[in-house]
DNA sequence: CTTGACCTTCCAGTCACGGGAAGCCCTATG
DNA sequence: CATAGGGCTTCCCGTGACTGGAAGGTCAAG
């Protein structure tokens, strides 16, 4: 297969396969005219790694998760931590969102949001500082 | 105050400081020596962006908020449609979030975590396709 | 006079790509 | 057989918001 069926099947764009292949992530074979070639394995890889990165890991995540998936005397164990780090990552950042979320919504929960100037946002943010 | 003074006083890195120079968001004098020279003005403000920046907003709605707060003139409304439109962000990010860590923790939550190879977070990203 | 802390500019790297240019390859059609 | 189109190639730049580091000027203390 060429890039383009493979970025069809795999629903990634042809643009980020070169990507991944320059990171060293796949390594299609070349045809006589340079272009790449990909196998079945290939687009199953491919595939993986576009759901691993719609779950959030990073690409050295999925690198590591590749490895292990290939590697046929793994420890389950070693993928669950894997796992646990990166959920342990979102709920973090989802904490830090939460925590946003929540003073911003009191803000503009405040604030009148009408033609006059004085403005409960703007004044959160300036905080205690007095004035100018 | 120097650039040393106000990035404690602020809480942003002096190379921050330095960037939001380049980029135009604050404009210190200068000294004879060269140095960075801050009012407390531009303490304030920066204060300001450092705030803006904790809530989520990215530099360019910093600026927009930062155009408003020195705007007497301003209509809250403004402020508001801009804060709310930041809020709408974050909760569709929030959201993106717990899909991930809903399939993920379910796919922890399947996996034995032990010295055997077989693991169901390997298997759900492989998904549908059967082997290589 | 030297040391060390502070300041300056500039360049490169981060992460994970995306846009676009310049040019080769292949197929179909007139 | 020429050409038009679509697909493929490499290469380089840009993104956001910084961060690290090198090379060098400045200042106050001892």
């Amino acid at each position: 297969m060429n890039i383009g069926e493979v970025a069809e099947a795999s629903g990634l764009p042809a643009k980020t396969i070169r990507y991944y292949e320059d990171i060293g992530l796949i390594t299609p074979h070349r045809a006589d005219n340079g272009y790449r070639m990909f196998s079945e394995a290939h687009l199953h890889k491919l595939a993986f790694i576009a759901r691993a990165r719609g779950l959030g890991f990073s690409i050295e995540q999925c690198r590591t998760l590749l490895a292990l998936y290939e590697d046929r005397g793994r420890a389950s164990a070693d993928v669950k931590k894997l796992a646990e780090t990166h959920l342990a990552e979102i709920d973090a950042k989802m904490k830090e969102l939460a925590d946003m979320r929540h003073t911003l919504a009191d803000l503009v929960h405040a604030c009148a949001g009408d033609h006059r100037p004085d403005c409960p946002i703007l004044s959160g943010l300036a905080a205690s500082v007095v004035s100018d």
